[in-house]
DNA sequence: CCCATCAACTGGTCGGACCAGTGGACTAGG
DNA sequence: CCTAGTCCACTGGTCCGACCAGTTGATGGG
């Protein structure tokens, strides 16, 4: 084709790169040459800016880019300079929070969501918990348990605890950190619907019921039951809140 | 508890909030409020300036911010300001590769997820598709055998345009962008080494078969089985990238 | 030997300055 | 009337110098 034979002199949008961007770069390819590692310390701002041969201001944006990365942190009058991080999942929660808090995205959505990810955790939980996990697991049962009879919102903490445990023995920290953000963007959309809810000791009461039953399967290994049964209890649990003509993919999820 | 009626008096540790920070958190807020919209324009920065009283480089600090999480776009000379962008999943891939580059993440963790998300999305694509969709996901076939024949980054090609059908279908945005996500991270793990795979057509071919199963499954209707074949496609593709004692959990989510 | 004092740093913020661009208004030419 | 060219107010990018509050480690007195 002619046009493929042109591909190699394809020009590329060109966009000015900024100083305070080359700097970026230069400190990031020298923590993935291995050259920065997490605990060692960054030269202070003033020395820097000889360095790299530029103002205060840009080293100092380069600085707060990196700061708001997770890659660096800088502490006024520490005489050690910037210290380089260890990696952290926070700003990857930051950005998926973000994209879950878009308003395109449906109550629906955000609720398949976590049907299929607590779900998928529950099913690896069930084939590699140890037994020490198992009766974590169960301990945060008797908690639930406990808590009916507090608060709405001490209810809410001990299945929050459940869940995580789950997620935690799935052995799978993106599974947990998806969880953790869907959760939180769900219950924020719709906690106070739920909190007002007529009869929300029955539901509680049916919540744990079907907790129970998620362990019991979990100690039997059945993860494609558990998992199964997870989905349906989160089904009954916010199904209300969601539009009926939205239901049906989450039915979808639970149909095998 | 004696503790518990305490915690109305717990106190927090309490870090310096710097006045970029808290800059960026008020246009966060407005963004999360819907006062400030992807495409409207933010004054520009000498105007920040004077509504939030501080000076130009705080106001710059914050954009610089804003900017590298994707949330604005500043352009020299640009008399409407800086722009705010729609969401991107630009930064979100950023932060995974980063966790991915030092085994926060593990090859294993994230193709589990790929398995987990992609299952899904088929599971709900063979309740939810129409027959001009189905017959869009067949031509991604017909795509695919072509390019089996010129190269397998065009083949590569070919199967990402199948899986991008197929989320579409699933209607669910957040599990379209998740699946891109870690499809991206981990073709940038491996992308090499697939590449320099001896029997390469082999595994094309193969990987075809398997496709051309998942949409029979799906014209069926049978999701169950549809995302069954699809994630063992998966393990089949990747799991020899895997160390042997991570493949444990990728199983587990093949056995049903 | 311990502890209070102090001075040399640190990062955070400010204000002003200059530059190379952009884009809209304005004007001369059709 | 409309078009095409010029021009200028304003944009963001960068630099400089200054001040402040805070931390830290050395210093010196008990």
């Amino acid at each position: 084709m002619a046009s493929g034979s042109q591909r190699g002199l394809q020009f590329e949008p060109v966009q000015p790169v900024r100083a305070y961007q080359r700097i970026v770069e230069q400190i990031e390819e020298a923590l993935a040459r291995g050259d920065l590692a997490p605990g060692q310390r960054l030269p202070s701002e003033r020395d820097l800016v000889s360095q790299f041969a530029v103002s205060r201001s840009t080293v100092r944006e380069a600085l707060r880019v990196l700061e708001s990365n997770g890659v660096v942190r800088s502490r006024p009058g520490d005489p050690n300079g910037p210290e380089i991080l260890p990696f952290s999942p926070g700003p990857l929660r930051k950005q998926m929070t973000r994209l879950a808090r878009v308003d395109e995205l449906t109550l629906s959505e955000l609720i398949a969501f976590r049907m299929i990810m607590d779900g998928a955790a529950i099913q690896l939980a069930s084939r590699l918990r140890t037994p020490e996990q198992l009766a974590e697991m169960e301990q945060t049962l008797v908690e639930m348990r406990a808590a009916i009879d507090v608060d709405f919102t001490a209810f809410s903490e001990a299945d929050v605890a459940f869940h995580e445990a789950v997620a935690r023995v799935s052995r799978n920290s993106l599974i947990q950190t998806c969880n953790e953000v869907v959760r939180g963007v769900v219950l924020g959309l719709i906690s106070d619907k739920i909190a007002h809810a007529a009869n929300s000791r029955a539901l509680m009461l049916e919540s744990l019921q079907h907790h129970a039953e998620v362990v019991e399967a979990i100690r039997a290994g059945d993860g494609h039951a558990a998992a199964r049964i997870a989905r349906q209890n989160l089904y009954d649990y916010y199904a209300s809140y969601v539009p009926a003509p939205d239901r049906d993919p989450l039915r979808a999820l639970i149909e095998d």
